[in-house]
DNA sequence: GGCTCGTAGTTAACGCTGTTAAGCTAACGC
DNA sequence: GCGTTAGCTTAACAGCGTTAACTACGAGCC
């Protein structure tokens, strides 16, 4: 079995069968694949172990444990995260309402194309103890920075600048996992009508994001 | 072991030693209270078993298995949910806005309170086959009614029902699920500020929600 | 009464899981 | 050369959901 392993294979010069470098990536590569393919149900060591071509065991040699390993992988996605942000940042200008709703836009639609990374990064089964490790972190930072500039260009209200953000975050996030919780954009309960894809969902909801639900003064009926 | 049943005991009359029914429902609170305690994890057949004095095997003489058991679980807790909902309702007048935020407040109560329940309920990870014997049935209608009644009032504006109602059920779900997931309310990730609890929170954006993000007319700045 | 049938439970077992312990091998430092 | 350590192995443990085979018992029927 250990001959399998593509790295080993039959060297015998000076270098050494597997750098631990080399074996902890492969590891993370897998158990990464493993997650997208079926959640984090799908990832059990053995397989890891056996897609790696190692033993599970080997695996506690470079991974604490299971918790660990899925953390590890996580902290990657998370990393793509990021990057998708600041991608999203270099086309609106900074300041402006546009960029808060792209920004949202972004997560939006990183959650749906990286589901299993998402639902990872942010299952709500994890450990209370991994709370302060956890998520956001530069992205919140970078989102708190967008809402602050905007309220300072006068872009939208004077308030707290985390409480906007957090409304913002929460706002995009609870779309998301609505969605991947219980499809709601075409199950029955969502009524007859199709809501569309995330992405338009959310579009849809700008309006009311910007505006807010009070009617607007044009909208003359009996103001209750 | 079996001796233990606290219903079989040595009742040697004319009744069963113990009915179908009253097994079925010490398994499911035995389950519930697992859920309650320790999540979803938390809840192994054995342990559901032990506590109901059976052997683990038969509950699959009631339950599929441990999916049917645990959506039966469920089931019971979406109709305090929806008892809940009813609750809020009595307390303010049918087409207000203020009953939407109320209900909102109640939906993110009622997570905080039951968390074992809604995190199941709302389980991210759940199998997708699942989808459409899912939460939300009865008090989305009820939602949607009462977005249709604010609208038909002049409450909020115009647009479609259950577009407006499903902004609203992110709003408060994706509040929830944050601070399910990563404790936003306390984290540093959250800047130095504490937010409050999960219901203050919610209040305060709720003027976010009713206005918008837009400053103010009389918010005199450079309109950007 | 005896027979059959269905219900509610049992034990034993299978294959899976995460994890630990003990041991082996090869390379490195002295 | 020797001791140490990294990297891996196999064996094993305790737990999991689930299945199969079996037992005990009450109800209905001839």
């Amino acid at each position: 079995m250990a001959t399998d392993r593509p790295t080993s294979a039959s060297v015998s010069t000076k270098e050494r069968p597997n750098r631990s470098g080399e074996t902890e990536t492969a590891i993370l590569e897998a158990a990464r694949d493993l997650l997208a393919e079926g959640g984090v149900d799908a990832l059990s060591m053995r397989m890891v172990a056996d897609r790696v071509g190692l033993s599970a065991t080997a695996i506690y040699h470079h991974f604490a444990g299971k918790q660990d390993l899925v953390k590890r992988v996580v902290e990657t996605g998370y990393q793509r995260f990021e990057e998708y942000g600041c991608e999203v940042m270099k086309s609106y200008p900074r300041g402006s309402l546009e960029l808060l709703i792209a920004l949202g836009e972004g997560y939006v639609r990183f959650a749906f194309e990286n589901q299993a990374y998402f639902r990872v990064l942010f299952n709500i089964q994890r450990d209370p103890r991994d709370v302060e490790e956890l998520p956001a972190g530069g992205g919140y930072h970078v989102l708190r920075q967008c809402v602050l500039e905007a309220m300072e260009n006068g872009a939208i209200r004077q308030a707290d600048p985390d409480l906007v953000a957090h409304y913002l975050w929460t706002n995009v996030h609870g779309l998301v996992t609505l969605i991947l919780a219980c499809n709601i954009q075409k199950c029955d309960c969502a009524a007859e009508v199709t809501l569309g894809s995330p992405v338009e969902l959310y579009r849809a909801f700008t309006t009311f994001l910007t505006d807010g639900l009070r009617p607007p003064p044009s909208d003359s009926r009996k103001t209750q």
